[in-house]
RNA sequence: GGCGCCGUACCCAAGCGGCUAAGGGAGUGGAUUGCAAAUCCAUCAUUCAGCGGUUCGAGUCCGCUCGGCGCCUCCA
């Protein structure tokens, strides 16, 4: 099964072909932990399990890492503005481990409700210092470094290729527009490798290095982690769209430069979750958290399931309406499926009649051409309406798109939701069925209008009448 | 100022120039039920923001207009 991905180095849908036969090295841009993560932010993991699923299910080992960003970056990329992890920790009054401790944790928590895959290696900042100076040691010794106001800068002059990804030769871009420029940089798209001096707040991580006790600039540690775990050549990372620019570009200029060859083989990159009113960010406040859905009475999976509705290269508007669709949708997969898992049991994959490999053959047409998840969902309904299919074989096959789809299909009961009765009802339905024998329907229904309105519904079954929750 | 994206039914959202424009949600009709709930079946865009062009053929390509959004700054 081959799979086809949209690489933003060239901007097209290309076969992914790896560099060694049957394996994947997936590096994936991690959060940086001094706050929660907002549904924007987890939109950008859910792609990137996606994608880690799709090559699952296409055959491959996936050697997938992720960063956590434990280090405090300035608030732009200059030498200026504030260290937003010191930022958060006064605003918190915890220290800023604490700080990185603690959002690490509701990271790892969000993710797992949400059914994404761990990747096999967490790597934190703060863990790969020696391995961040090490590569801007060897940038010194080939001169792509310069020294200015106490601050190790890479000098993008010298890497010929800067911007190639991101097309930034094609754009005239308006420098100092929104930012004040660092007077120290020989170019504006220079960037700081290591800081030994900042201008604001004493840092609260510092390291020593041959520069002076600092701390790595932002870029750097992806480039210096990726390189350890995965090589210097490597097949897929991943990503925002927003890192297409300054992260991405200086991540490549800094990584070729230093290693002499070819980094990155595929680069993959999400679209935003917008609201109404345009952009979540961290920076701007005001962000919805995957508790805050909870709160709202939503179940994580049902945020994944409207995250699986819209393809990771398009904006997606988050509204609470929609996510309201999404989880009556998902409550109705949860019928079916627990209504064919009361009929019968999945076959055996190879025991597939042809109805049903047809649409299990259509799923994977659809996931591994770029990671059609909306049309993955469709042929997940045709399955499970197509009457010509046996239930078994709908269970089976169902369960295999689950590999991909991730939304726990096989965990999937028919809830029984009828809630205990309290003896002041226990009357009142008593009172009901002799009613309804004595073909009194008015007093039936008026018993149901008075159980109503307490919040419950009536429900009568073979077994009796049950309450449920409205 | 520059780069780029989007505008498809009541809502969300697919749609590699060519069978009758996916799917979900909501709605409607029917079956079932004394009535409900749940379920099942059916139905739901002669039309793809507007105008013009290319083509045997366009929602899909090109141009313009209108409207929305992102990036050029830390950001998923």
């Amino acid at each position: 099964m081959t799979v086809n991905l949209y690489n933003t180095d060239g901007r097209r849908i290309e076969p992914f072909i790896p560099i060694r036969e049957g394996n994947v090295g997936l590096y994936c841009c991690g959060p940086t932990v001094y706050n929660y993560a907002h549904i924007g932010n987890l939109r950008a993991f859910m792609f990137e399990d996606i994608l880690r699923r799709t090559l699952e299910y296409a055959g491959y080992e996936v050697k997938h890492i992720m960063n956590i960003t434990d280090v405090g970056h300035l608030t732009d990329d200059g030498d200026d503005g504030e260290d937003k992890m010191i930022k958060a920790a006064r605003e918190k009054g915890m220290s800023v481990w604490d700080i990185a401790a603690f959002f690490t944790e509701s990271f790892y928590s969000d993710v797992e409700k949400l059914n994404i895959k761990k990747p096999d290696l967490y790597s934190k900042a703060t863990e790969h210092i020696d391995d961040m100076i090490r590569m801007i040691k060897t940038l010194e010794e080939k001169g792509f470094t310069y020294l200015a106001g106490g601050n190790v800068y890479f000098d993008s002059s010298k890497f010929p290729e800067y911007g190639k990804m991101a097309l930034l030769d094609k754009q005239d871009l308006q420098h100092g527009a929104r930012v004040i420029v660092d007077e120290n940089k020989k170019n504006p798209q220079d960037f700081v490798l290591w800081f030994t001096e900042s201008k604001f707040e004493k840092q609260a991580m510092t390291w020593d290095s041959p520069w002076g006790v600092g701390y790595p600039g932002w870029h750097i540690e992806c480039s210096a982690m990726s390189c350890k775990y995965l090589g210097n050549h490597f097949d897929i990372h991943c990503g925002g769209i927003d890192h297409i620019p300054v992260h991405h570009t200086n991540e490549i200029a800094q990584s070729e430069a230093a290693n002499g060859e070819k980094w990155v083989n595929y680069w993959l990159h999400n679209e935003f979750l917008l609201m109404k009113s345009g952009k979540m960010s961290k920076s701007k406040g005001g962000f919805l958290t995957l508790q805050s859905l909870i709160d709202e009475g939503y179940d994580p999976l049902d945020y994944r399931y409207f995250l699986l509705g819209g393809h990771y290269r398009s904006q997606l508007v988050f509204s609470w309406e929609s996510l309201e669709a999404s989880a009556s949708a998902r409550k109705n997969l949860i019928q079916k499926i627990g209504s064919l898992k009361k009929s019968s049991s999945p076959v055996k994959s190879n025991a597939l009649g042809e109805e049903a490999r047809k649409k299990l053959d259509d799923f994977g047409e659809h996931i591994t051409s770029d990671l059609m998840t909306p049309r993955c969902l469709a042929d997940l309904w045709g399955l499970l309406k197509d009457t010509a299919i046996p239930d078994g074989e709908k269970l089976a096959a169902a369960y295999e798109m689950d590999r991909v789809l991730g939304l726990k299909m096989e965990t999937y009961e028919i809830a029984e939701e009828s809630v205990e009765i309290f003896p002041e009802y226990r009357a009142l339905i008593d009172e009901r069925a002799d009613a309804k024998k004595a073909k009194n329907f008015a007093r039936a229904d008026e018993i149901r209008d008075i159980i109503g309105d307490r919040g419950y519904t009536l429900v009568d079954t073979p077994e009796g009448t049950i309450l449920k929750k409205k």
